[in-house]
DNA sequence: CAACTTGTGGAGCGATCGCTCCCATACTAG
DNA sequence: CTAGTATGGGAGCGATCGCTCCACAAGTTG
């Protein structure tokens, strides 16, 4: 009933959400946001209420796109663990540059920008970073079920150890390291997974 | 000559840092900066130019205290190089927490609010990073020297990956993160060290 | 003391902030 | 068609932004 919209609600925030992660919260202005999806400042209000509340939008946004599709390429690779650790952590430092380098992550950004003072995107942050800590979790059981990592390791200490790294690599393509430190801890990251066991059989 | 301050210059940069460092550049306002420093606008801008000069200092004043601490305890301590680093690191996401926690570091915060953007930012930044890098790298040589590192390890690969985990530590103590899962971490990451070699005499 | 120099306090500048309101517009329902 | 409803456009709200200006205060110098 009544007028239809003129723009589409979701790439309204997907540019939202790429305002956002390049600027930040606070250096983001609802006049630049307008401009950027294309919508005065009444449809803007009409229809997200705020800007706090279209940030909210914009880190669901992006947890439920980009966090989704790096969950999904370390779930559904079928190959040796420390390929695909490695590829993946690659990809996570190369794949923003897509010609958009120096975006590091929306999450940590966000994390680090307004820490634990706002409870609401404190949740939101917390749990993507959950999200990672059992996809890194998931994908190393699924290692050592295989028999490519010892029964030795601590699978749960190693997520801890690889989490912490990627925030850290995450923070390193934000102010724009070159790929090559960046691969050189990946690598070594990855061998505290030690080595694969030799075949008892 | 003429009229004597009524304030503290050093004490004014210090209180603008701690500002600064909770809140981040763009959620902090002259005014803010005032009533903590308890100076009017007139002398602040009359000592300290305008808002991005005061960062400035403020960003220096906190490589030449916090990071220079940093680097103090690093390169003063004279014990394995194993406990050195675990101490170091372990201090490094629990000292900011003198009743201060989820403060993270001023530099990282402000790598990832800024970006590369602002280049005279990225400068100080980038120079701070590196003054880890480099005392990393002088704390595994002395190591590796008394024996203590086998002489396969590569000390440029070590310090990538206990940097960027240092980032990432930095991050999680920011985010509230507890400090078991991080102690895990770091216990993980000096395991890369590899053992120590056994004394051919 | 007077003359000069520098710091302090505060009013207030223009610009921008997040946000609201109103009205013409453009659609659907009857 | 008319009536009803939600949107688009935009002026503009009060508050705050970074910052400036100026009269006055508090010292030093001769």
């Amino acid at each position: 009933m009544a007028r239809p919209r003129q723009f589409d609600e979701k790439n309204a925030v997907t540019s939202a959400t790429e305002l956002f992660w390049r600027r930040g919260y606070h250096a983001t202005s609802v006049r630049d946001l307008g401009d950027e999806l294309k919508l005065t400042p009444s449809s803007l209000y009409r229809t997200f209420t705020d800007k706090h509340t279209l940030f909210l939008r914009a880190l669901d946004h992006y947890r439920a796109t980009e966090s989704a599709q790096a969950r999904q390429r370390l779930d559904a690779a079928d190959r040796p663990v420390r390929e695909v650790l490695r590829e993946w952590m690659l990809w996570l430092v190369t794949c923003p540059a897509d010609g958009m380098s120096g975006r590091g992550c929306f999450v940590v950004n966000t994390a680090t920008e307004l820490g634990t003072a706002d409870e609401k995107v404190r949740q939101r942050t917390e749990a993507a970073f959950e999200v990672t800590r059992q996809a890194l979790r998931s994908v190393l059981a699924k290692g050592r079920d295989r028999g490519e990592l010892s029964t030795d390791l601590d699978i749960d200490d190693a997520v801890e150890l690889l989490f912490t790294t990627v925030l850290g690599l995450r923070v390193r393509e934000r102010v724009g390291h070159d790929i090559e430190p960046l691969t050189t801890a990946i690598d070594l990251a990855i061998r505290v997974l030690g080595p694969a066991p030799t075949e008892p059989a």
